[in-house]
DNA sequence: AGAGCTGAAAAATCAGATCTTTATGCAGGA
DNA sequence: TCCTGCATAAAGATCTGATTTTTCAGCTCT
């Protein structure tokens, strides 16, 4: 579902250990040792070091001498690691990661869109109104793919137009929401207009330099699609979905709107 | 100024590699090979091997064969690591980074504290309101650093609060914002007592549930945060104040209101 | 009980050897 | 001339064994 493509035999061990201690099948406070790891996944130990080095960096396990490899609880993760972001999203954890990251678009991409219609160039304003009218065809007709690629690259555009790095280093996070939405299916088969309309609301903002018409088109269109998740995902308030694709049915239903 | 305290030899190495490729000493592209290195620092092949594995984790490097490891370009990076951040807080990227920083702020704790509203705790509401009145006291007497303890337990109560790990996560990184701001003499001598009045409005607003109005209360202290520190940053538009207790006069004299 | 000592466990580091990938240059052919 | 395929070597990747350093845990002595 993200890409958690690894090089090498460390990222492989990397990958192996990050979907255990999200999926909580390693808890906190359990122990690890290198050898062990060795055998475990059999590889040598600069391998295992390096990976639990870069895990340990994530905040995800400490390590000290004499102990061994201790994982560490979630509140000392670095949430905003992508790679930890992609884990939570493949396992358990998914719907809780989900909400968090709608509640945090919520808050930013208003204000990225303000921030747009102050900075953005000629060209971003280009690429954002092309991606609305992009989305309008595809929508009518249907290819949800062809929506979605046309959605991921207005929410993209717009976050880099914003002139903040950090926002901008959020894009593929979004990226991953936005794919997420259309692949569990919590997207209607035809997309709301009126979805479209605010997209094209603030495009339009965006290229007239009204910063407040800007953010408020799109509080409009993360506050739908909040409401369309949390809609959804509030059957499911603990961390234990496990099924990798559970009632579609009952969730596409409670989410019409779902307007990106 | 941050906690950058890495334990061991390969962080060491890693914090002097980030320090350098954050400061632009290393600029995107440069090539660095792993027996250089070894050289320069003194380490052997494992120490260094361990700390680019990590860089490489940020994005901030790439490793290949047959070509050796290069600096990736910043867009890149995965800016919200707490790492990369506090050498850039410490690093001629300082103004850029409490820029980008103070822009998240605007849009995450008004978001924040309108969840906290529905989420908070009777303690955490307590926690807030005691926060307050510790800032009141000390913003009197003029104890800008208690006043600083203060600020910083009001607001990272407040993200905990919001039940949302992601902006519980920044918690650290807006402490280190208010400290920089306090410690760059960015405050000035008494803090605005209307900004301690906003902090208790927000607080009051998140003890009777009052989403709404914690949003907005919480905006009105944000957005004049953004204000002063914009005023004061916009004659450095460049990556270069380097000093590092540059012009304190001037710059208390445009960041008039400086509440929290 | 409490302070200090001691042994051992486990990570941290170093160093040498070997494996794997791949940029690059050369040779041959179209 | 230009492309294609092969050989070569450079540099990271991995494995391994030895050694060092830290520090937990148990013991002793007060």
């Amino acid at each position: 579902m993200v890409d958690n493509a690894q090089t090498g035999l460390h990222g492989s061990v990397l990958d192996r250990l990050g979907t255990m201690i999200t999926s909580g099948a390693l808890g906190a406070g359990e122990v690890l040792r290198i050898e062990q790891l060795e055998a475990r996944f059999g590889v040598s130990r600069s391998v295992v070091r390096e990976a639990i080095r870069v895990l340990e960096s994530m905040g995800m396990v400490t390590s000290r001498r004499r102990v061994g490899i201790t994982v560490a609880e979630r509140a000392r993760w670095n949430l905003f690691d992508p790679q930890i972001i992609g884990w939570r999203l493949d396992g358990p954890g998914r719907d809780e990661q989900l909400r968090s990251l709608g509640e945090l678009r919520r808050g930013l991409e208003p204000v990225a869109a303000a921030l747009a219609a102050r900075r953005a160039t000629p060209a971003q304003c280009g690429t954002l109104t092309g991606a609305v009218m992009d989305m309008a065809v595809h929508g009518r007709s249907g290819d949800l793919e062809a929506y979605l690629v046309a959605d991921i690259r207005f929410h993209r555009t717009l976050l880099e137009a914003s002139g903040n790095e950090m926002m901008a280093a959020l894009s593929g996070v979004v990226a991953a929401v936005l794919a997420g939405r259309t692949h569990h299916h919590l997207m209607p088969a035809h997309p709301e207009p009126v979805a479209i309309r605010w997209h094209m609301e603030v495009a339009q903002a965006v290229q007239s330099g009204d910063a407040d018409a800007a953010e408020r088109a799109m509080r409009d269109i993360v506050d739908e699609a909040t409401r369309a998740m949390l809609g959804a995902g509030d059957e499911t308030k603990n961390d234990e979905p496990r099924n990798d694709e559970p009632r579609n049915d009952e969730t596409r239903s409670r989410a019409p709107g779902a307007g990106t």
